[in-house]
DNA sequence: CCTACCGATCGGTAGG
DNA sequence: CCTACCGATCGGTAGG
């Protein structure tokens, strides 16, 4: 009976996550929800309180996924900087690929979060980009890293990653591992002979 | 009597950009943007003839601005690879810069054009695309550029450029030609020293 | 450029 | 999990 409650629970949100994500949040209706998993629009109000808790529901479990595999990484004392961005590159993309459709609607649909889950995403998201800004940071102290604005190279790591959920399809292209080779080898080492 | 309703027109548009930016596309109502501009809702349709033609009048010119910046650039024979992505990848960001609100709908909502706009749209984008795949391509097989995926050096090189509408402030941050400088600088020589 | 209004659809509730 | 249904709001039209 529960079993059967949290797969309903789940598909819902599966599905809702490949509708936002083709559609938009706001575009996207309780109706053609409830028909892609075969129930009638008053039923996924059993599991889910409102539309919001679904977008809210998928936006945190992505942020879950990023904390979780870059905050082992982070606190690590043994690793260089060097190594450690490499590997917080490498956990991010992989959660992008493990996750395309949610994290699509976690970068695009973040906006239409209400008031008090929305300051929470943003803080969230703002502890975040700290673990990258920290690293890069203490590899320019160390001398590692060119001597530039911290935060723009932060930013421009990010912009990198991020826009990958917009081309990048994990069945049709190269596989994650590689994905973040490409990357770490652009962003390190530029395109210049 | 043209001239004001030419300058309604441009109003709509401009008012209707920051609405689309702030809350999407199919989250603005024409009721919220008639009320923006102080206008009714249906005297609107005097000046558009649907919520969508508003949203292909923004995306195109966008596009338009685009190709008007680049294609000089790219036609240009007498200048080498190198200073012709640095060239391109300026004016690429002056756009930005210049058109913040129409250029976050212009990448944000393309997805909720009607068929034939969103066909239309998918071809423009992919002619501008190729203007910065040919220049890179030229760079690589001249040995100024380092061997590398063509496609993939390009796609992270948009990633660069397109994610900074997202947090970019003209009026805060740095002007657009430092911002350029920056980002090509990242691009062309990486951040490892 | 406005008033008056349309059919359709929205998110969500009541009650079972 | 369903049927029946709610008030609100949507994009858009008629007619002036």
């Amino acid at each position: 009976m529960i079993a059967e409650q949290v797969s309903t629970k789940t598909l819902i949100k599966q599905r809702a996550a490949v509708l936002f994500r083709d559609n938009g949040f706001p575009a996207t209706s309780m109706r053609q929800l409830a028909k892609e998993v075969g129930l009638e629009a008053p039923s996924i109000y059993s599991h889910f309180r409102s539309k919001e808790e679904i977008l809210k529901t998928i936006v945190f479990e992505v942020a879950g996924q990023f904390f979780k595999t870059a905050l082992p990484i982070y606190e690590d004392v043994s690793v260089s900087s060097l190594t450690k961005l490499t590997l917080l590159v490498h956990s991010h993309i992989q959660v992008i690929a493990d996750n395309i459709d949610s994290v699509a609607v976690f970068f695009h649909d973040w906006r239409h979060l209400d008031k008090p889950n929305l300051d929470n995403f943003k803080h969230q998201r703002h502890q975040y980009e700290k673990i990258f800004l920290d690293t890069i940071q203490k590899g320019i102290s160390e001398g590692v890293f060119r001597e530039a604005d911290t935060k723009f190279v932060a930013l421009t790591l990010f912009s990198t990653m991020n826009w990958t959920y917009e081309w990048y399809n994990p069945s049709k292209n190269i596989d994650p591992k590689h994905l973040a080779d490409n990357l770490c080898d652009v962003i390190l080492k530029g395109i210049l002979k």
